[in-house]
DNA sequence: CGCCTATTTGATCTGATTCAAACAATGTGG
DNA sequence: CCACATTGTTTGAATCAGATCAAATAGGCG
């Protein structure tokens, strides 16, 4: 019903989760040109060392930053949703630090920097609002330090999983206590510091503490509060503005 | 000989460091109204929870930036030198989710948030070059996230000692090879996510290997070239120009 | 149906933690 | 200037969480 929600749109949800947007705003997002394109699952948005000169938009599907060590090991620093754009640094850092990658077939909106750049000229505020949405990611890789540094497996996964469903909801995208998880457990393994055989055991764990059901590419939240707790997880470090939280 | 150096004088060699500044944005900087406080060891400059109207920058000493959990642990995410705006962030994001504070008696200029916005907007290139910043301060975290979760005790304190030497020496504040560093093997622990004891039998084999010689309170690298290898450091994530790289 | 990928299970091994105590360095007050 | 307290470093021994290795099972899908 209706015709499709300009590929924008979740970049609108998106900011507003974070600070509030005016409609002058919101018609000139809108009206953001970009190069929409279909990428396919397991591919390379962008990659360290190369000196990108768009910014991408995740529109749909899900993105990881991630760097591949020397041993051939692979860190995954943070997971992207619809209306992130995950390489936003790059209108100020030049050269890549580590890789941009789908991890499902994606729906991803390019807008050069010289665009962005005008944008933000033209609207300081939204500016700002990018500014601080590059500051919450750095809070999340904090948490993420603390995750893997200070909780236990347990402890970690279930962090994990509470994030997740947090930024989902607030981006719209929770079906009640239920989201899509299309991660596979060797994933979540490289995005924890854990073996993926670690991995399925904690989720196992938590699936027999009856806190989570998690099913073909989804996760089903049993006990909210309890997995809170066992995560020992706080939203604060999301800066989400109350209605996205509550959502 | 001669006058001391203004105390924003250490925030200039900062910021050249990651990018180019003009003559007049680096009087702009010197005329920055600041408060100079004194701090002692061991005391917080600013609170997780903290809603802080001002930004600080450390003119001398050593402060950073860590989290305490439930349990009681400390997560450490981050050192900061003389010259660095811990708290850059307060700007966008009214309220802090971590701490901030001294691991030495500290000068610290105080920066009200309304100067540092108005500044920002006379200086939009200065703007830029401290969102730049806070960039940088993210892939300092991924790279910690990096250390933490997939390297192993060894390498995880090689590592620190690297990042900690690169950036000392591109803010001219090493002696050769040797650089000033006061920081406990507790705290060390509580940086790399490891146990005390861990980090002092870490620091006897890399001194037993002859890569680093440290004795009260500093450091000296013996083999550069080794002590990188064994940390697998590349100081790429650090965004430094080339000048201040080679320092 | 058969191939490929993802999940699950079991057994073993190890890097790092924990606990406990000695030792060294530094500072403090009498 | 020394006794004492305090804080940081070092050492040893026991233990454990989680990694690793290996193999079985379960789903998707062409």
């Amino acid at each position: 019903m209706g015709s499709p929600p300009p590929p924008s749109q979740s970049l609108i949800v998106k900011l507003e989760s974070i600070a509030p947007v005016s409609d002058e705003e919101r018609q000139a997002i809108v009206a953001l040109p970009m190069t929409v394109r279909d990428i396919r699952e397991d591919h390379d948005i962008v990659r360290d060392q190369d000196r990108p000169s768009q910014c991408c938009l995740v529109i749909e599907g899900l993105a990881c930053r991630y760097k591949v060590l020397p041993g051939g090991k692979r860190q995954i620093f943070s997971f992207h949703i619809p209306g992130d754009i995950p390489d936003l640094q790059s209108l100020h850092l030049d050269v890549m630090d580590h890789n941009l990658g789908t991890l499902v077939p994606c729906r991803i909106g390019f807008i050069p920097h010289e665009t962005a750049r005008q944008f933000i000229r033209a609207h300081p505020r939204i500016g700002d609002i990018f500014w601080r949405d590059t500051l919450i990611d750095a809070g999340v890789f904090r948490e993420w330090i603390t995750n893997i540094a200070r909780r236990d497996s347990y402890q970690r996964v279930a962090h994990l999983l509470c994030e997740l469903y947090v930024r989902l909801r607030a981006a719209g995208l929770a079906n009640g206590r239920t989201y899509a998880m299309p991660i596979t457990q060797a994933e979540l393994a490289d995005a924890t510091g854990m073996s993926t055989v670690h991995v399925n055991r904690s989720l196992q764990k938590l699936r027999g503490d009856g806190l989570i059901r998690s099913g073909k590419r989804s996760v089903t939240i049993e006990d909210w509060d309890g997995l809170q707790a066992a995560g020992e997880f706080d939203p604060t470090y999301l800066h989400l503005r109350p209605q996205a939280l509550a959502a």
